[in-house]
DNA sequence: AATGACACGTGAGAC
DNA sequence: TGTCTCACGTGTCAT
């Protein structure tokens, strides 16, 4: 509501200098004693400056008045960080697919399957092929990678199908590049259903490049 | 010079109420008007929730006191303007000429320490943890998952170590998020060096995690 | 003991 | 007019 915008260097100043004079007065007549005084006075003059300094940093200033000016300052700072966050994703998804510039630039909301298609081409095109590999790292652990396309749901329905086959996620890492999506793996069998022996690991290899191969 | 690192709200609460106290007698001893008293009072404390507000904005706070507040806002503010400026132009040069892999290579070793400086505070909010993991799958063969900060150079420094330790790289995926970045590949002793037994895991894990650590 | 940081109440200028 | 903001000097904690 309404503060005054008021210019605050020159009034400043002056106002201050007014007020000093005759607290000056007031000193020598009643002598006063202020052990803290000076300091007191540096510490101000050193957040005001601060302040001042903040300001300067901020594009849109609203008021003058210190509260404004930090808040202004926060509001600014929520602005940098979705951009740099907005930046950061852009730059993601173009290091990821090279082409379509347009589009991803426009389209936020709706990702069409174009671009699966289109990356699956790309992927294709560099070589790079669908597989699974599969090694038993433990009694009841292994090591997984799934090479595959990248398309919409993949990797919930990878989730699925480690909860359906009752492996139990121990960390994993996802990359994706050219159209291609990675997951590595490390998982384990889940307590009381069997033993790791009972995996036969190339039905379970064909089971998940089948799985994931396939279209919905 | 270290100003009082106090615990603010809890101490500032009680020593109000302290002083409260004594003014409220004393304004029942003297009589004392103050037209505006509850007023300040608010303004005061407005102020005041706004610094706390934009504390909590900023990532690295060195101090609690105001000054340090707004300062540490002001350099927070400087280096997320950089970081845009820094995207932006990526970005732009990205649109212009999408394979540049020159020029995208010497960016990321002139990349400045702020970006990482930044994104290593937010790695540690997130609670990840920097460590590394190493298993055996085969007669030469071994898996290792290295998680650490995204650093300018991490990767070149990764395969540098990863040649003088003669490992030949199999595959390898690398995730970055959030400041944190995640290799995991497998990996095999080249031929002639030596069998796979003579690596002493535990060893070899805290070798890992030294080097991916130190800072050059 | 001395310094630094803070909240407080107050008078004054601006709207 | 009253209301808002400010700088000021002070007492009081904590280091």
């Amino acid at each position: 509501m309404g503060g005054g915008n008021r210019f605050q260097e020159p009034v400043r100043i002056s106002r201050r200098r007014q007020v000093r004079k005759e607290k000056e007065e007031d000193e020598v007549n009643e002598s006063f004693k202020s052990p803290n005084l000076e300091a007191e006075r540096r510490r101000r003059e050193k957040l005001h400056s601060r302040l001042m300094a903040l300001r300067s940093h901020v594009p849109i200033v609203t008021n003058m008045t210190k509260a404004s000016i930090v808040e202004d300052a926060i509001c600014y700072i929520g602005e940098l960080q979705k951009i740099v966050q907005n930046l950061t994703e852009k730059l993601h998804e173009m290091e990821e697919g090279p082409l379509e510039i347009d589009e991803q630039q426009t389209d936020h909301i709706i990702k069409p399957e174009v671009e699966t298609i289109v990356l699956k081409e790309e992927m294709k095109k560099l070589g790079i092929e669908e597989n699974v590999q599969l090694c038993k790292i433990g009694e009841r652990k292994f090591w997984l990678k799934i090479t595959t396309e990248k398309k919409p749901g993949i990797f919930t329905k990878f989730m699925d199908v480690m909860s359906f086959m009752g492996f139990e996620i121990i960390d994993i890492t996802l990359a994706t590049s050219n159209g291609a999506i990675i997951i590595c793996s490390s998982v384990q069998i889940i307590q009381g259903l069997c033993d790791g022996d009972s995996v036969d690991l190339q039905q379970t290899k064909d089971f998940l490049l089948e799985v994931m191969r396939s279209n919905p």
